[in-house]
DNA sequence: GATCGATTGGACTGGAGAGTCCAAGATTAG
DNA sequence: CTAATCTTGGACTCTCCAGTCCAATCGATC
């Protein structure tokens, strides 16, 4: 293994956030120190040698989860006609919330919201907020090229945002009902987007 | 104090139970039994010979968070145009998300997902979903009496109590952000019922 | 092979909270 | 008054977990 003279181990570091993502996703922000450390095949003490407490394990993991999943709300293909891209954008929303480490996150953020607000806050910004604002840009964009009608683009990014997720979330979250299809996806995905046009036409 | 012999003090009960809400909106699902118990201004084995567990007592406190928080979902005023009814449908639906004991619920919905499901399956089940659904029925009325044209109406209600809510509740569980005047509540439920109305002319 | 520092496992401390136990005191029916 | 039963407060047990400590070990470099 290429390390240093008595380094951090680089490929235990990785292994003990990728130990801490599955843990805290499956048992939740209680999940034990201990428990991560089994998971990661390491000892505990090596997890307070790499981070120091459990608030900055769970901060950098939490940086991490946020990257990765909202990598996929990146692609806003401006180029298609209205119709296409807002239902490509419900569909990457409706894909992210139903995505088990979508979910976790969001929840981590909601227990978390007292006792970790910096990771709550980061988590908003960089999930529902960026994907609004994105959306608000786009919405601005085609009322320019007056093919809508949004006198508003961020409040009408809120609704379809909002038409979209509507119960669906917290339904998951709570783990009721059956997850959805890939159908039910797509349905949903022109259904809402083909009404919201109809909404905001000019 | 009227009470039988030896019999348990039912003002006890309800001094115990009002405690229970109180800690529990502001401490969360961790909230100690001791607290509790302090706030009730009552020993902790009393609150154990009334409630059997912490589990019972937290099962007992959110039934009737639910009934107290949904009662202000029961008035759809029909009668009134489409526009007024949504818009109403919007203001108390907002109202109810923003009250911090109708947040507090929900969070323990979630936080407890695992851990109690028959508590989250409650909540969800006598808020979001009783509501959506007498909002479903609300439109097939309007549908069938051809002021607007839902092919769908649970989905159309989803949708709608989506564009109201969106990312707003999450915003409010986060503690992000400051919160809504009533200004603000107002706009928002004019113009989502507007737009909704526009989306779904016959 | 010697050295330096990371790693390990396992014991340990300290704190918090659920739930139990009990002895003393209060309340009410009869 | 007495008996029955609840209430109290406070000590107590158990369990769980964050974080620390330490002696033995391992691995890379020189």
């Amino acid at each position: 293994m290429a390390r240093a003279v008595g380094q951090i181990d680089v490929a235990k570091t990785e292994a003990i956030l990728d130990a801490a993502v599955d843990v805290l996703a499956e048992r939740g922000p209680l999940a034990s120190m201990e428990e991560v450390a089994r998971r990661a095949g390491v000892s505990k003490q090596t997890i307070y040698n790499h981070y120091g407490s459990k608030a900055e394990l769970v901060r950098v993991m939490s940086d991490r989860r946020v990257a990765e999943i909202t990598a996929a709300l990146d692609a806003p293909d401006a180029l298609e006609d209205p119709h296409g891209a807002l239902a490509g954008y419900a569909r990457v929303l409706l894909q992210v919330l139903l995505m088990p480490r979508g979910l976790s996150l969001f929840r981590l953020a909601m227990v978390g919201a007292e006792t970790m607000p910096e990771v709550s806050h980061a988590v908003f910004e960089a999930g529902p907020r960026a994907s609004r604002r994105r959306l608000a840009e786009f919405l601005a964009a085609e009322t320019r090229a007056g093919r809508l009608d949004c006198p508003d683009p961020a409040e009408a990014a809120e609704f379809f945002g909002g038409m979209v997720v509507s119960t669906r979330q917290t339904k998951a979250m709570m783990g009721i009902g059956p997850a959805l299809t890939d159908a039910d996806i797509e349905r949903i995905a022109i259904e809402a987007a083909a009404r919201f046009i109809r909404a905001y036409a000019p």
